[in-house]
DNA sequence: AGAATCTCTATAGAAGAAGTAGACAAAGAA
DNA sequence: TTCTTTGTCTACTTCTTCTATAGAGATTCT
């Protein structure tokens, strides 16, 4: 299970890329937009900006915007900052790796490669998935929304 | 990251698939291999018990012993009698489905579909993997390790 | 009766999740 | 300068879950 911290950053950075062109976004406005609560989104986008995800300006006509590209962006990447970790157990983790204190012997660890598997595949699906990929699909709602008018 | 307990739960009936054929088996013989905190053992056990995997016997000469056979417990299904879903969220759960409170509008969630291929994946892995498939290569380890003598 | 086992209830400390409050700092506008 | 708007920082809270531990109780065999 990923964090609804994590979530609330997807959101959060789905909406910046959206907006990616308009410039700066307000804290408030990502908030009601996505129903994110406002000062646990104003922790999660300091975490962000920590990462070098997003960066912001402080005063009137402040806000934030995205650092990269959302097409440079993935998904993995993301939740990995806020949540650690994709794998399932730290042994198998390629940026988090940690011996796990109950496994008596990882060369043999029967669990070890099972999980090793599961972290592969979702490596695979989230690392390969950016923000822009997103956009597309949203952009194309809203084209198809306009069109309905 | 799945608990620790659902590490132990799963290391637990690992070894009684090893001992399948011998017969009850102690608590703590199995928390004496497994390396596995006996108190916290008995929880797992009783919960395994709850969920019809294991069976015990009290008194003298008691002991814990699989139920079903260890080519039809599957991976997957120990860690959701521990952990609870291996859905990376919610509403892509089919055995504990619930909608998302953060969820604005499931049909058009585009982080959803993405962690539905995440869950298939896993799934896919830890639904087709079961006891009987490590104690082979356990069997085949020890094997080797007798021929060495 | 006594020893060996599993069982049940209760408790506890640590950590993390999810969120809140309020003072502070910076930037622009009046 | 002073006011307003914005992000920043520190601290705290509340709730839940994880990871156990202690000890009395029930059951079975010898």
């Amino acid at each position: 299970m990923i964090s609804k911290k994590a979530k609330y950053a997807l959101k959060a950075l789905l909406y910046l890329a959206k907006q990616h062109d308009r410039g700066l976004v307000l804290i408030s406005e990502i908030a009601a937009a996505e129903r994110i609560p406002r000062k646990f989104l104003e922790a999660i986008l300091v975490d962000l900006k920590v990462q070098q995800v997003v960066q912001s300006t402080r005063g009137k006509n402040g806000g934030y915007t995205l650092v990269k590209d959302p097409a440079q962006i993935s998904v993995g990447n993301v939740i990995r900052m806020i949540d650690g970790p994709l794998a399932p157990v730290h042994c198998v983790s390629h940026l988090y790796y940690k011996k796990c204190d109950e496994c008596i012997d990882e060369a043999t660890c029967e669990i070890r490669l099972l999980m090793k598997r599961v972290r592969d595949a979702t490596c695979e699906i989230l690392d390969t998935t950016y923000l822009a990929d997103f956009s597309k699909v949203t952009a194309l709602m809203i084209e198809e929304e306009a069109n309905q008018i």
